[in-house]
DNA sequence: ATCCTCCATGTAATCGATTCCACGAGGAGG
DNA sequence: CCTCCTCGTGGAATCGATTACATGGAGGAT
């Protein structure tokens, strides 16, 4: 492969010439320009990255350590978070960590040994050694989605608690009383905050939630399959299950459908994270929609604020409540089917 | 950021041993070795990657472009990947073209820039000029599910054919006669090849396939929607559609539901893809599964061999049926809820 | 005791860029 | 006509590693 040498013999000046054309510096004369652009392109010359960043010391390259790929929510951050670096000039290396805190630590430990100019990070668990180390060191670091307390570091999210107000609001307009959740894991802020926020809603209608109602689940299709089969299980089972994201739902729904009930009539459903395809399951799942694209182009403009010296903003944006049909329907009594149990609330 | 110098001054030795060290090479002495692991350990050094591709002029990493991301039968193709390149050394930069020719063209530049070792590619066109000067100048490169005809490159994919041909017998076992097909855009592989093997299939039961039940799709939601509503605007509208991709037949399922219809009873429907969401649609949905994962990781075991030196293979596995209740219930006549369609072929 | 071999180590070149510094030519001003 | 500036250019150092080659000392064989 042709280097900067190659073209510099070819056009008949010094490698020095070239790289002013190529990073168009002023100072060179038009027929040295013309004659180095005319090599390049009869070399095929293309710059060398690596020889570069190794100069200059940045790399304009963007780390993302998500949780899960296989989650539409985190797909589609990413493309967000790809697109909006792409237009600002950077690439982005994504490291699936797949909920597992070992594989979080090696994709940092690998994006930090590259040198990338910054990080963007879903943390999985607490902070790994790794993570923690390269805050504390200074590597420009904004969290998405999720984040660590107690580190300087800035955060973009969403704020699901006036959602959540909304939902339970919807929920008891439904007629429901007995409501229960599968939150994620503790050491995920998202997988706590959500069941605060649920509890908080509740409270406000003098409704409690019980511990036998908070179901644990680690944020994958077979943990929310698990524990509302427990819900299921109980001498008296709640009316409405709100799984604290997408894959917890689907293995909720997935339940209710082995048990050969219904939903809504059966056990109501609604969902954190909403994803394309609940608009294609039946009934369409009620969910808490975050501003996806939005939270991952903010997220990349912090990281670039920050890298390049400027004060980077943490920013929270607001969660809404899509109503679809999952939780029964608003205007009929609803869950007329199961009559029974409602009429007992 | 500490470096190899700093570690040879605090270790008291020369970088030439420190690199020995690091890169287990026999003859350093004991104690040398125990002084600049210890070294090491009190400065956090981590060896610069950037710094070292360099020198040795590979970069431990390969390139995989996709056609998108937001599709689960591509981020589960890129999950694998990444797995079992890790396992055999390698990290993966994901680059996603969206379906479109010059975002793969970006970063079929960008990487070869990056001096990626190899590059995996699902061709999204007929093959961008960067691709092409870079399969032709021997970059290490190998095609995963789509492919362009003509270059001396490995292909890894599945042949659906077998599963066409049972999904075929399937639908014509039910009492179908009249399938349409919704197939991708020409320029791709998958596009076209998956037209001709459900023609040949159909041929095999004297079924013709003709033109106004070919629709033009290009792999996305919409499309799916689009070419189906042609096919119920039809005089003589199918009775079952067969999409080539899972975005479009989730599109197609779209598109029933719209108009009040019901799958199967008023069309049947089938996918090439299989995700795991069609378990929870409603109906379960007809698929055709392709070995996914183990597509990916011989795509990455084609692509060392090659980068190693060794002749890659091309691979190809066999797709297979996956029969649920989208076309009918093969007990039952099925669709007996709509006699009068079956009863006439 | 002498010579050869082998092992541990250091010196320095190298990868492909960027960039500081020096230098010569040419124009402007005195 | 001399001086000073500006401008275009090239030489060479540099980034952080790897590695060929040189060197010196220890130990074994004769």
């Amino acid at each position: 492969m042709a280097s900067i040498k190659d073209v510099a013999a070819e056009a008949g000046v010094s490698v020095a010439t070239v790289s002013r054309v190529l990073n168009d510096h002023p100072s060179v004369s038009d027929d040295a320009r013309t004659r180095v652009l005319a090599a390049v392109e009869a070399l095929g010359y293309r710059p060398n990255a690596v020889a570069r960043s190794l100069r200059t010391d940045q790399t304009r390259t963007l780390g993302l350590v998500i949780s899960d790929v296989l989650n539409p929510y985190f797909t589609e951050l990413a493309r967000s978070v790809e697109e909006e670096a792409r237009a600002l000039g950077y690439s982005v290396i994504i490291g699936n960590a797949d909920e597992r805190p070992e594989l979080q630590d090696h994709h940092v430990r690998t994006l930090l040994d590259r040198r990338i100019d910054g990080l963007l990070v879903s943390p999985t668990d607490g902070g790994s050694p790794g993570m923690l180390d390269a805050a504390r060191a200074g590597t420009p670091m904004v969290f998405v989605d999720r984040w660590i307390p107690g580190l300087d570091v800035p955060v973009v999210r969403a704020d699901g608690r006036a959602a959540i107000r909304d939902l339970v609001a919807h929920l008891h307009g439904l007629g429901h009383r007995r409501l229960a959740i599968i939150g994620g894991p503790a050491a995920t802020t998202t997988g706590s905050e959500r069941v605060a926020a649920f509890r908080d809603a509740l409270a406000e209608y003098g409704i409690p939630l019980p511990d036998v109602y908070i179901g644990q689940g680690d944020f994958q299709v077979e943990s929310g399959r698990r524990v509302t089969e427990g819900f299921l299980d109980l001498p008296e089972p709640p009316e409405v299950v709100f799984a604290a994201d997408n894959l917890m739902a689907l293995g909720a729904l997935d339940a209710v459908r082995a048990r050969g009930l219904r939903v809504p009539e059966d056990l109501a459903l609604a969902a954190f994270d909403d994803i394309r395809w609940f608009v294609h399951t039946d009934p369409p799942i009620t969910a808490i929609a975050q501003p996806t694209g939005e939270l991952g182009r903010a997220a990349v403009r912090a990281l670039v604020d920050q890298i390049e010296g400027r004060p980077p903003p943490s920013v929270t944006l607001p969660a809404r409540l899509v109503v679809r049909r999952s939780c029964g329907e608003p205007g009929e009594p609803g869950t007329s089917s199961s009559p029974v149990r409602r009429s007992q609330s």
